[in-house]
DNA sequence: TTCGTATATACGGGCAAGTATATATATGGT
DNA sequence: ACCATATATATACTTGCCCGTATATACGAA
């Protein structure tokens, strides 16, 4: 994980607003981005799999949805960066939590940890 | 200052130098960054120029030299990006500070404060 | 004022990266 | 087996960004 890789990563709208939403909500899917950001699906999944090949969030599929989470091998010096980023911009989210709230019948999430 | 302007500062691998290495040793002046990132100069200066629109940078010329330090004003989250990053990859500048150790005569500093 | 050094900007070309549309794959329900 | 939903990828287009070259500006010294 190279730093310039990681702020080439973070350096778009579309992939900072789904990896800042998805720490603040440990896991997302898909559809909930979708909503989140109001954008289209394939716009999402596309920057999702930037984010996964860059080892910056990884995937769990569970029943016909992904999951998605930060890396747990994320180096410390990144999720500080995040951290950082997400308590100094309070009102980043702010829109697309919003969104997040109003949409019904949210998929249903099994417990990860056994 | 918004994150999304900040990010796509520090994605690119001459600017995350010069923004990095300037926050390391105070003050840097062009010439000075010419040799440690083994450069051309307006290559150099056309960075600097957008970290100075984006007022991550400010700029402040003595005699025939400019010099660029981390502006003051840059919010307390994004100097603690910075930091984070600079700690969390200990080896990204060793090239370019090998330079400029290496780099002869390089230019008097005034005293900043009086 | 003329020259040398330091720095900034303008211009045009080339490539990387983002976008929307269409399609493929995977899963679950009937 | 078929259909609906969720997600991923392929394709073609466009745009933004980075680059090198050339030139302009600023300052100091002679």
């Amino acid at each position: 994980m190279d730093a310039l890789a990681f702020f080439k990563c973070l350096a778009d709208d579309t992939r900072l607003r789904c990896l800042l939403l998805i720490q603040r909500e440990q896991e997302l899917c898909v559809c909930e981005l979708t909503q989140a950001l109001q954008e289209i699906q394939p716009k999402i999944s596309r920057h999702l799999a930037q984010l996964r090949q860059c080892k910056l969030v990884e995937d769990r599929r569970q029943g016909q949805w992904v999951f998605y989470r930060v890396h747990p091998a994320l180096p410390d010096w990144a999720r500080a960066v995040l951290r950082d980023t997400l308590e100094g911009n309070p009102d980043f989210l702010a829109p697309n939590l919003a969104l997040l709230q109003q949409m019904g019948e949210r998929p249903e999430r099994a417990q990860v940890c056994c």
